[in-house]
DNA sequence: CACCCCATTCCACATCATGGAATGGATGCC
DNA sequence: GGCATCCATTCCATGATGTGGAATGGGGTG
């Protein structure tokens, strides 16, 4: 081969080419074949060979018992140490959330059924929320929650909400599936989701969606109904969608087929 | 350079050292700086720098403000993929530590402060535990979760029971943190965990924790009290101490210092 | 202000990755 | 059951590519 692509990401060759192949396996829907990941990935059969023999001595990936390979368990661990950094990557972009709303800022991702906090930024307003990071809540009472479930297919949102139920904790909160997919319709329209006290009578939130983030994610901000009034709205999603925005330029280094 | 160290991983070159990059940037207590990384994982700077800018072409690695390095987002996304393998990977453990010993044979991660079940492998009895994969439960109360507690350390198990609380769920259920300490330790000390109706009444579970794995694992047997008999007891540990060391093998290719 | 440490870049060298071809085993088709 | 095909794996000659020492430059400290 040699032929002169354009813009090749830089680098180590051959380390270009092992994630290329990782990257292959991930996308692939089921184990795969080492002819299977070289076409997938671009790469000469032994080429693609050669690196999966090396990443399977490391354990990135792993060789099922009928010569297919698959992700490895290694991969498990550096994901893990890797999470935390989204928090500390998100950082910076909630606090300027903070500052433009003035009202706390939220990072949350949807952690199995639940949606967990994974980072905030307190508002300087004394009445603010108390949301600590790790906290987990149900997805269908909360702004992060269904902005959350609002990115995922409507069968998806279904089999989750009938996992987990519909628990009232205010007159407001959403308990029938058909006003929350309601809801859903309605957020996807209009692009940001509202939790008007649906969670804690006089607290509302504001959540956006983070595209392309590598677990479902979403943006908020909330505060005492009182101070998130129908006037703030605009400029509150203004300031919610360039940091989403954000988000998913800091987050979404993908490694999907681009 | 070029000492000849006997038994290297072998493989491609620069992928090997690639993931001793990874490893040393997960190892890393803090962000590191490229001198840091290259000591850790010794290799030349220059070479440290190179596959560091690769990396982070790809968004495996991310470099701070103050020109040191992080472990990326995009690693967050190859770890989500793979975890679904440990599943596939205990499968057969599992199936043959049910054959073993006739009862339900569960694997356990603990996730955030809850212990997620992610794989299960029902035993043929009719009078059997119904507990499907991806339920969570407190860790206080069933004997996964004691059996993960056991393995961490104790600060880290009082901060994590205050913030769950010890609900009571039977007449059994260990509710003071003083009385699960207690059971933590004659779990350590015997080398594995009983849970005795703790969770629901009538319903026996031993556990053995899985040393080693990228997070924090047990496995267990589960069944009606009159099955699982003091009798029992020394056969099913042995079967489960078998079947945690195999799964030790198998998921913990850690790419930690070895 | 001077020193040092460190990140980053450069470059000549030969090591090392490369991919086509060869091998052998497995699977499917006739 | 025998043959053909496909595929994983190994081998090896070739030169492209990764390597590390040295050079450069910026930042912080004494």
């Amino acid at each position: 081969m040699g032929w002169v692509v354009p813009q090749e990401p830089s680098g180590v060759q051959s380390v270009v080419r092992a994630f290329r192949v990782l990257e292959a396996l991930a996308d692939a829907p089921t184990d795969a074949t080492v002819a299977d990941v070289a076409s997938r990935a671009e790469l000469a059969p032994s080429t693609t060979h050669r690196l999966l023999a090396t990443l399977t001595s490391l354990g990135y990936t792993r060789q099922t018992d009928d010569r297919r390979y698959a992700l490895g368990p290694a991969l498990i661990t550096l994901g893990s140490r890797a999470t935390p950094q989204a928090a500390v990557i998100a950082g910076p972009v909630l606090e300027e959330l903070e500052r433009a709303t003035e009202e706390t800022a939220n990072l949350a991702v949807l952690d199995g059924d639940l949606v967990a906090y994974v980072a905030q930024r307190a508002s300087r307003h004394h009445m603010r929320m108390f949301t600590e990071a790790g906290r987990r809540v149900l997805p269908h009472a909360s702004g992060v929650g269904k902005a959350i479930l609002a990115t995922l297919p409507q069968q998806r949102v279904t089999e989750l909400v009938r996992r987990t139920g519909m628990p009232r904790f205010t007159d407001s909160t959403l308990t029938s599936e058909s006003a929350l997919l309601a809801d859903l319709r309605e957020s996807r329209r209009r692009g940001f989701t509202i939790d008007d006290g649906e969670q804690e009578v006089g607290v509302r939130c504001i959540a956006v969606a983070v595209p392309g983030a590598p677990v479902p994610t979403a943006v908020s901000i909330s505060g005492p109904a009182a101070r998130i009034s129908d006037a703030s709205l605009p400029a509150a999603v203004e300031a919610l969608t360039t940091a989403a925005a954000r988000l998913s330029d800091l987050l979404g280094a993908s490694p999907s087929r681009g």
